[in-house]
RNA sequence: GGCCCCAUCGUCUAUCGGUUAGGACGCGACCCUUUCAAGGUCGAGAGACGGGUUCGAUUCCCGUUGGGGCUACCA
């Protein structure tokens, strides 16, 4: 029994003889993970990564979970982004078993959490303004050296205090940081060591009394009985700031789990210079949710062989935090693209049919009431892109979608006057097909006596046509290519090409 | 600056001390199609550097270099 055989191996300590007597359920409700975004901005790559990590591993031990939206930071989050991201989550296909919640709604909690430390004398009022702040840390960064808060550093006279606290100034509640090792076992990472000494005693409580980032995770964290905390790694020098609160308020830790970055094709972050890096932009893309399932379970995780495509239930039977990949990795948008054709090439022309329909809306093209399934499966293995698909159905369906691209105008230049003369050979010929015995048999039997006759290569004859009727290089055979745009479209676009 | 993380072909990766360092994308060639793709075959292409440990290091340790992250009353 594979799950219980991981699930052991996954769970915490325990006893093999409690092990063997657990029921499997009870075992598999115990891990808890999360996804937690903050509304501030659309559901970028590296996000979407983290969700599909998050929720891989829970599939993996049939765990829970849970999204939270953190919109703490009022000034930037909003309800549209929010609509956003789970917009994304579920086109990519990962769905959530608990949540949404919103973090903003536990503000009473948060608050309970920071005076149950001020009460334990483990954190502390502050009565420096912003302004005071600043300006140590001018002063601090002008001498060269890091600028650190605690106690003792920035010590405020007792009167001072005093005088504050009575004229009712707004204060902010820290956390007095111990000097001690903090450490953990990461399950991506292994082990990572930091130094109490070299953290400050940040902030928890705003002076509006509103959460800071570290502490409202915590205490949410402990409350939703997260086990296992899979993220970015650019949340590992959060981390001991966060187990200390775990310490602080007698918590028991989870499991860290730190996910390398995405970084751009020239190795710096994932931004929007970089061109596309929101989810919503590689399904207008034409980019299947599968495929770029597929392709992201690939940026940082491996299933240890030699597969490529991975259907997902293979994912979810092989997906393990250990085998995550430390190093951070460069999105390439070329190899997404040839995986996405992959996809398409396997899809039946059914499954695409609605896709495709969706970016002919986008390009404005109505279908009428043309069968488009032939017109798919004949183009769904050259294709890339949905919306490639797509115009290549709408170019054939729609002469004012014919575009000559860069290929198709090089044959021409390349073939000079033999371009025309071809196909005003094959003219005369194809016209003389009824339109009742205008088929791809037939018009393959007549374009092939064209060849023989002149003693033409019979690609001589074939590409000519191609690149009148399609503008490019590439599409299906020519005869099926006939069949499917009609004889006197088809004509007219070679008339057209010949008079060009 | 301080602290922390990382390091195999251009890119994504396999290797868990002993391999001609494997696969995939991309690139090139060829085959297949008396037409384009797709597909197939082949090819070029990597262990950053320097020290250790070891009979033996891509693999373990240290340093250097180079990247990256954090260093907010943002998350």
């Amino acid at each position: 029994m594979r799950v219980a055989v991981e699930l052991s191996r996954d769970s915490r300590p325990t006893t093999h003889d409690s092990l063997a007597f657990q029921p499997v359920e009870i075992l598999m409700s115990a891990t808890r993970v999360r996804f937690a975004p903050s509304p501030t901005g659309y559901l970028h790559v590296g996000g979407a990564r983290t969700a599909l990590f998050n929720w891989l591993y829970a599939k993996h031990v049939g765990g829970t979970f849970v999204l939270r939206i953190e919109d703490t930071d009022k000034e930037r989050s909003t309800d549209a982004h929010t609509q956003v991201i789970l917009d994304g989550m579920t086109w990519l296909g990962i769905t959530w078993d608990e949540g949404p919640f919103f973090q903003g709604e536990y503000g009473p909690r948060h608050r309970a959490d920071a005076e149950a430390l001020l009460a334990a004398g483990k954190a502390y009022k502050d009565y420096h303004t912003a302004a005071e702040l600043d300006a140590a840390r001018a002063k601090a960064s002008a001498a060269g050296g890091a600028f650190r808060f605690t106690r003792a550093l920035m010590p405020m006279p007792a009167e001072e205090i005093t005088r504050r606290e009575a004229a009712g100034d707004p204060f902010v509640i820290r956390f007095a940081m111990p000097d001690e090792e903090i450490a953990w076992d990461d399950a991506v990472h292994g082990h990572i060591s930091w130094q109490g000494r070299d953290l400050d005693d940040f902030i928890i409580l705003r002076s509006d009394g509103s959460a800071i980032y570290n502490l409202a995770v915590v205490s949410d964290d402990i409350a939703m009985k997260i086990t296992h905390v899979i993220r970015g790694d650019d949340h590992i020098s959060n981390t001991p700031k966060q187990i200390a609160l775990y310490r602080a308020l007698g918590a028991e830790l989870p499991i860290f789990a730190h996910l390398p970055m995405i970084l751009g094709a020239d190795g710096k972050k994932l931004s929007k210079r970089h061109g596309a890096t929101a989810v919503g932009d590689y399904q207008d893309m034409g980019i299947m949710p599968a495929a770029m399932r597929n392709f992201l379970a690939l940026m940082g995780w491996s299933p240890g062989g030699d597969e490529e495509i991975v259907p997902e239930a293979e994912m979810i039977a092989r997906f393990t935090l250990e085998a995550v990949q430390k190093k951070a990795s460069v999105f390439d948008t070329t190899k997404l693209e040839w995986m996405n054709g992959q996809y398409l090439s396997q899809l039946s022309a059914e499954e695409l049919l609605a896709p495709v329909e969706r970016q002919l809306g986008i390009l404005g093209v109505d279908a009428g009431t043309r069968d488009l399934l032939p017109i798919i499966d004949a183009l769904k293995a050259r294709a890339r892109t949905v919306t490639h698909l797509a115009e290549q159905v709408a170019s054939r369906l729609d002469r004012s979608r014919l575009v000559r691209d860069d290929k198709g105008n090089a044959l021409v230049t390349k073939m000079g006057e033999r371009f025309a003369q071809s196909l005003r050979l094959s003219y005369p010929a194809l016209e003389a097909v009824s339109a009742a015995e205008w088929n791809a048999e037939k018009v393959d039997a007549v374009l092939r006596a064209v060849g023989e006759a002149n003693t033409l290569k019979l690609g001589d004859v074939m590409q000519p046509i191609r690149v009148a009727l399609t503008g490019g290089t590439v599409s299906e055979p020519v005869n099926d290519l006939l069949a499917v745009v009609g004889r006197d479209e088809s004509l007219a676009r070679i008339d057209l090409a010949i008079k060009a």
